[in-house]
DNA sequence: CGATGGTTTGAGATATATCAAACCTCGTGG
DNA sequence: CCACGAGGTTTGATATATCTCAAACCATCG
C-alpha cells in the first residue's frame, strides 16, 4: 500500500488525474516531508531542484529586494502545487507558515513523469491558469486599493480559502471565524503595507463592529456585508 | 496553403509544438482578426468565449474597480497567448494598444483541440508558468517599490520586451531606443500610480541624464546602469 | 488658426510610512 | 505562583511620498 492511498488530498491535488498504477509510479519518485513554521522548502533565485504538493498546512511564496523589503507573492494551501517545473530557477522562496506536510519530488523526475502523463499536465495547467487568475486579481489590490480596502479584501479571501475541505455536507461556505496563519508583519508583506498600518486597520474594523479579534491570530467576521463594502 | 505557413510567430507561439497536419487542423478552427488601438477583444467578467494568439502588436490585460480605478495586469506581445482556456469567465479585459493582428479561436473548439494534443498543452503550460513568474515579480514592484523605482523598472522591462524578434544575428539585446506603446495614463495604470507622478518621474530621469525623451512616446536609455540603479 | 486631447508643472492636501514608546501575551525560571 | 523577559502588537506623534486639484503647455488636426 502506497502512502498515496491514505493521502488527504489524493482526490483534489493534481494526482487526481492518475489511476492506481500511475499513482504508484509517482509515489515511487516522491517522498513526504514535514515542515515547521518558518522552515523553508526553497529559496528565491535558487536552482529549481524540487517541486511538491501541499498535503497539509499553509505556506507562503515570497520575494524581496536587495535592501530587505519583502513581498509575499502567493499563499498555498492543501492540494496546491509548489515549485517551478520545466524551469531552471525558482523566482520566490517557499516557507511554511504553519506546521505543514508536503509531498516532494525532484524536479527532473517530476518533469519526466509529467511529460509522459498528459492528464497530469492538464491538471497542472488548470491549476496554473487558476493561480494566474488569482494573482492578477491581487495586482488590482496592490496597485489600486487603499489600506482599508486591502485589509478588508484580505480578510474576505482568508475566510474563503481557509475552509477545511472534506466536509462534503457544507459546500465550502466561507468561514465566520478562523485563525490567521499570518503574523501582522506577514499580513503587511502580503498587502504591501507596513505593520502599523495593518494594525490600525484591524483595530478600526473592530471598533466599527465589522470584525472581532478574540486573540492575536483569530478573526471573527461579524458583518460580512460590511466587510465586503469596505473591500471596495 | 494555410494561413499558418506564412505566420510570423509560427515558430515561437504555442503552435510550434504541432506538425504540419496538426497545424492544418488548428488553422481550420481559427481565424485572423485585426485590431486598432483601443479596440477590445474581450471584457472583464465576460464569458470566456475566445482565446487567441498574438501575431503582431501589443495588447494590455486590465481589470478595474466598480468606481473606475484601473490596473493593467499584463501586457502581451507577438507569440503570446490570450484568453482563459478551460475556464468559464475571463478575469480581465484585453485591449489593443497598437495596431494588432491576432489568431482567434472559439474557446470550446480550442479546449477540445488542446485536450487531444498534449504537446500543445505542454507549450501552453510552459507559457503560463513563465507568465505567472513574471506576474509575481511584478507584485514586488506594485507592493514594495517607490514611484521612482517603478518607473525605472518599467522602462527597463520595456527595453527588453519590445525587441522585434527575428533578427537572428543580434541575440535579443535590450533596446536603447524605443517607442512606448503606452500613454502616460496607461503607464500609470501598469505601475499603480497617477499620471502626474509618472510624468514627474520621467522628467526627473531626463533631467538626471539617465534617459532622453525625443517625443511623447519615444524613450532613449542614455545610462542603462544608472537606470538599473534607480530600479532598486 | 483655433480647438482638442494628452502632457507637464505647480501648490496644497492626505494617506501611509517612519520613529518611538507603551502594551499585551505567553513561556520561563526563580 | 508570581516576576520577569522577549516577541509581537498596538498606539501616538510626526514626516513624507504620492495624490488631488488646477492651470499652463504642447503637439496634432481640422
Amino acid at each position: 500500500m502506497s502512502a498515496c492511498d491514505t493521502c488527504l488530498v489524493r482526490n483534489r491535488a493534481i494526482c487526481s488525474s492518475l489511476d492506481n498504477e500511475e499513482i504508484k509510479a509517482l509515489n515511487a519518485i516522491g517522498r513526504r516531508r514535514n515542515l515547521t513554521p518558518g522552515e523553508s522548502l526553497m529559496w528565491e533565485g535558487e536552482d529549481s531542484v524540487l517541486v511538491a504538493n501541499v498535503i497539509e498546512g499553509v505556506l507562503k511564496l515570497s520575494t524581496g529586494t536587495e535592501d530587505g523589503r519583502e513581498q509575499i507573492v502567493g499563499v498555498v494551501y492543501p492540494s496546491d502545487f509548489i515549485g517551478r517545473p520545466f524551469g531552471s530557477t525558482s523566482g520566490h522562496g517557499v516557507t511554511a507558515l504553519t506546521d505543514a506536510r508536503v509531498c516532494v519530488f525532484s524536479r527532473k523526475d517530476f518533469d519526466a513523469f509529467a511529460r509522459e502523463h498528459p492528464s497530469l499536465e492538464h491538471k497542472l495547467l488548470q491549476r496554473t491558469l487558476a493561480e494566474l487568475d488569482r494573482t492578477r486579481k491581487w495586482m488590482l489590490l496592490l496597485g489600486r486599493k487603499s489600506a482599508g480596502e486591502k485589509v478588508a479584501s484580505f480578510l474576505l479571501e482568508m475566510s474563503e480559502r481557509l475552509v477545511q475541505p472534506g466536509c462534503i455536507d457544507a459546500p465550502d461556505l466561507p468561514l465566520r471565524r478562523f485563525a490567521l496563519p499570518f503574523s501582522r508583519q506577514q499580513v503587511a508583506d502580503v498587502l504591501g503595507l507596513t505593520i502599523e498600518t495593518v494594525s490600525r486597520q484591524f483595530t478600526r474594523l473592530k471598533a466599527d463592529g465589522i470584525i472581532d479579534l478574540p486573540s492575536r491570530r483569530e478573526v471573527v467576521i461579524l458583518d460580512r456585508a460590511g466587510l465586503a463594502a469596505e473591500a471596495g
